[in-house]
DNA sequence: GTCAGAATTCATCATGCGTTGAATTCTACG
DNA sequence: CGTAGAATTCAACGCATGATGAATTCTGAC
């Protein structure tokens, strides 16, 4: 229920001639004349989706920096606007955040993808969808921006949390019917918050530059005993499913 | 380096009633003397260890905010101090972080007790160090303070990767003598990262709540697949370093 | 007892921030 | 055409911040 924008229009053409008189209208101290066409007031022509670059410059600049270290004029001067106009839109620092960083896509989307196949396999296919997710190019900037906001701004923790674990995993860990959901749901995210700390935020390598399929291997059993395995095990037993002596699986 | 000033660094907290009243801001023009001795100027006698107390400050500080959250006048409120006094002993903002956050323990005093004991259990003894390190109150506010500020700032960025990759955990892998050390180093990192975000960060539950004896093996047997199984092995099997080559659930 | 130097505070400075209000110009609708 | 309203900018406010430099008071060494 995104109430879009106010009417964009595509019609772009007027080229308009600068005929407007700068009249000063109180007398300014002493304000550098400046008189360039270019600075003129009031609406410029067939500027476009204005409200749409301004929450791309956001999104940007939310990602690389959090919220903390992204200023409102960073944020306009990099959509090549005012920053009072950042403000008409949106208010304030925190309603822009939310704005730019409300989720660009719908998780239960990618629920089925991960709910079909054989259970053994369900952290592979975990994995598999949440580098998909980071790794296409309008999802990442969303994401980073939270990751990086989360540790400071409670309102960022709080997406972060919803996107990463109450959401999904809870509904995945007691779709399965296992006991200990939420404990099993918070393992699972503590390893998803980890991988996309280590190879998103901070880039570690090898894993910042490898590959999904590649990583899914290596994680996905991870997740997979996390939510099926008898965590109950004593330690030097593996605790996966299928190793321990009583199947807790379906 | 580090002129280090009035010697130990210790006290773990001594922990003023909180919000001391020691407001002592008001820009009236008229600022009635007070005439008690608190407003004078000059240095006050038997004030103690004030460096270590400005030091404490700033790292509770730090923990709850991370570093752009911080202010260094409430980093001299806190110790009942003028601002001045932490640029005078710290110079910059950045310094004073980097004192605060400079490690309160030898990394390397927990490596024999990790390296010890059987192999197969390596990753529940990671865990326990972990963890034990995590909950020592004086270690803590340090680790709390870095983590919160790594998704920001590079300097703090560097220290977390320090002490959670680069350090011990390449140093464990590399002496086991299994190849790929550095990418089995990063997977460790990923978890232990996932792990302290989720347990102290984000503070979610229930992992935040339970003890050290009841994480290991939970996520224990992680770190040792990790750190010693076969991660070239195809999903489905689990890949753990001592479960025999039985096929999966059927 | 003197005096250098350390400790501590005061008073500011310059800057950058989020935010506001009004002015101006363009567009759409009647 | 006329006009209401949206889009956009200008100018500035108020405030908080990191940082400085000088002033004052205490302490310790001689």
């Amino acid at each position: 229920m995104n109430g879009e924008g106010p009417g964009e229009a595509g019609a772009a053409e007027a080229d308009a001639e600068p005929n407007g008189a700068v009249g000063a209208r109180p007398a300014s101290p002493s304000p550098p004349p400046d008189v360039s066409a270019a600075g003129r007031r009031g609406r410029r022509p067939g500027s476009g989706d204005t409200r749409g670059r301004v929450l791309d410059s956001a999104r940007a600049i939310f990602a690389e920096r959090g919220f903390d270290g992204t200023t409102i004029r960073d944020v306009a001067g990099r959509a090549e606007v005012d920053p009072a106009l950042v403000h008409h839109y949106f208010g304030t620092k925190q309603r822009l955040f939310v704005a730019a960083m409300e989720f660009p896509i719908e998780i239960r989307t990618v629920m089925p993808a991960i709910a079909a196949g054989s259970p053994d396999q369900i952290g592979d296919r975990i994995i598999a969808a949440f580098v998909g997710l980071w790794d296409r190019p309008e999802v990442r900037p969303t994401l980073l921006g939270v990751a990086r906001s989360a540790t400071t701004d409670p309102v960022a923790a709080a997406m972060f949390r919803g996107v990463l674990v109450d959401g999904p995993l809870q509904a995945i860990a007691g779709l399965l019917g296992t006991p200990d959901a939420a404990m099993r749901a918070t393992l699972v995210g503590s390893q998803l918050i980890g991988l996309a700390m280590a190879r998103y935020v901070a880039e570690l390598e090898p894993i910042a530059s490898m590959r999904a399929d590649e990583l899914a291997p290596l994680i996905g059993p991870t997740l997979t005993r996390y939510l099926l395995g008898d965590l109950g095990a004593q330690p030097g037993s593996s605790g996966f499913p299928g190793s321990a002596p009583n199947g807790p699986v379906r």
